[in-house]
DNA sequence: TGCGACGATACCCGCGCGGTATCGAGTGTG
DNA sequence: CACACTCGATACCGCGCGGGTATCGTCGCA
């Protein structure tokens, strides 16, 4: 009558689990459960097929000649599982899945996202195009990658997009310069100074977060090298995460009163690729794991 | 991450439905679900496998390369598993399921607790063993029944029992009778009758229940049939359910004040034959819906 | 007879699943 | 050309199931 009643694959692998170990509570470890629920579900499956399954003895356990079949059947059916998403993929031809990461990703989450990544999805082709910094989106919307992990703000427009993560930002200063040994800036106190900034044509939401809130004279660069150069060689000033470990000669000093840089995961809001989808999945619970151990 | 992510054969029954309708609405009413969650599953399906398994346009969905290669691979792994709980059936051997039915129960719900369970369980053997009067649990201390689907009160030691529904009960009398045509009695207005009764070393709480409370003199019947017999020969009363239909020359008067009469379910407490468990949950589930709907 | 091992039971909680309501896109029609 | 209809997707909600912790009952053993 319950919707509960009919054989899962889970239960058989439950059951396998039990019947290699002959015994509930290694099986249960190997399981990653606890052994309560698995002797329950043992037991379900016992009462659904009207058969007992085990001898259970103080000796220990052992299989009834029902549980040899059943574990026979449920051998095969798993095995056959367990090819079926190869299979899958191999019909679907060739899948390549295209990330996008702002040039500047040294993010540690991104090595464990790939490595994830490559677990669940073996057989899918990812290919990396790491970006400049004067498009946020990175080829999304010229359709140069399938997703991209970036930072904001920017247009969304035809975007979903998902935050991952907030940092906050800092100040990137010569290391001599006077105002180097703070603790922390106002952008206030750096009105003065030239900004590096981005090309013409660049997202004006992003531009405007990177100098401060407000477009401001500079030179332009275009990647994060440029950006330390033109501070080296200028004594320019400009944004970028509180944590960077800068180069020889540079400094960083955290800038108070602006909202965290966030990283962003956008993807084509139409786009029916399923490998967009399982990506993000995955990308939000590697970020949210890292999170709640930070 | 989750646990919800191996390949499951809900999952794939739903996905069989879809690819055969090629259409969600009716694959939706063909899996007594409504359309939505379905959608869900099929897309989440896709996610997991990292392929897109159905085109959807306007003109209506058809199966991808993918999507067909799967069709084959779950009908396949569906099959298999359909025949499962068969072979492990008979692997465990003739199964034999003995009910014992209290000889009176003319009662529709056991017509469609049976019928639910032949089709449950097609392959269980099951027997039935109508039992008098005299002991209200058929058998079962002796072994003679697996699990007892009767009346209360007994004496339940050593047994585990299980209510499924209370009736009304009602005091049995010639249809000539000066109380006959009451709409309704207390037990006190039949005190100075002669009530029929069970024999010595039946189950006091049984023998007092059935007497009206405590145990009066009278003839000693054992059956049904003997009870209605008694009381057109000599006159004796007795009780019986309220709407219990009589035999020609007797009537029903309904009794007030006592508590109803409980069908119950019983079997030993440590009986480890899951057929009793799987009997079980189907009774509670048979009866509570027939509950329901009255 | 106390103790340890181990499966079963009792009870609780969070989340995944299925439900209803609604949207949005695509299409045929007056 | 607007309107309505179809049908899959999305939003949101409530509940039951699956998994958790604590504890029991039983059996073997010192």
């Amino acid at each position: 009558m319950n919707r509960r009643d009919r054989l899962e694959l889970r239960t058989l692998r439950y059951f396998v689990a039990v019947a290699e170990e002959l015994h509930f509570g290694r099986a249960a470890v190997r399981l990653h459960m606890s052994q309560p629920p698995l002797s329950r579900a043992i037991r379900a499956l016992e009462t659904e097929l009207g058969a007992t399954l085990f001898h259970r003895t103080s000796a220990g356990v052992t299989l009834t000649r029902a549980g040899a079949v059943l574990l026979d059947e449920a051998r095969a059916l798993l095995d056959r599982a367990e090819r079926v998403p190869a299979r899958v993929a191999a019909a679907a031809g060739a899948a390549t899945l295209t990330v996008g990461i702002l040039g500047d990703s040294t993010d540690p989450d991104v090595v464990r996202l790939a490595d994830a990544y490559r677990r669940r999805h073996p057989h899918v082709e990812v290919t990396v195009r790491e970006t400049d910094l004067t498009d946020p989106t990175c080829g999304l919307h010229a359709g140069l990658v399938d997703v991209a992990l970036t930072r904001g703000p920017f247009d969304p427009t035809g975007l979903t997009t998902q935050t991952l993560r907030a940092d906050p930002v800092g100040a990137l200063l010569r290391a001599d310069d006077p105002l180097a040994g703070r603790a922390s800036l106002a952008p206030a106190e750096l009105a003065d100074r030239r900004w590096f900034r981005f090309p013409e044509g660049t997202d004006p939401l992003w531009q405007a977060y990177w100098n401060g809130g407000e477009p401001r004279p500079g030179p332009v660069v275009r990647t994060v090298r440029e950006c330390q150069q033109v501070v080296l060689w200028n004594g320019t000033v400009g944004m970028t995460l509180a944590d960077h470990v800068p180069a020889e000669g540079l400094t960083v000093v955290p800038l108070t009163g602006l909202p965290p840089s966030q990283v962003v995961l956008a993807w084509p809001r139409t786009d029916p690729n399923p490998l967009i989808r399982s990506f993000v999945r995955l990308a939000v619970a590697v970020y949210d794991a890292s999170q709640g151990l930070s």
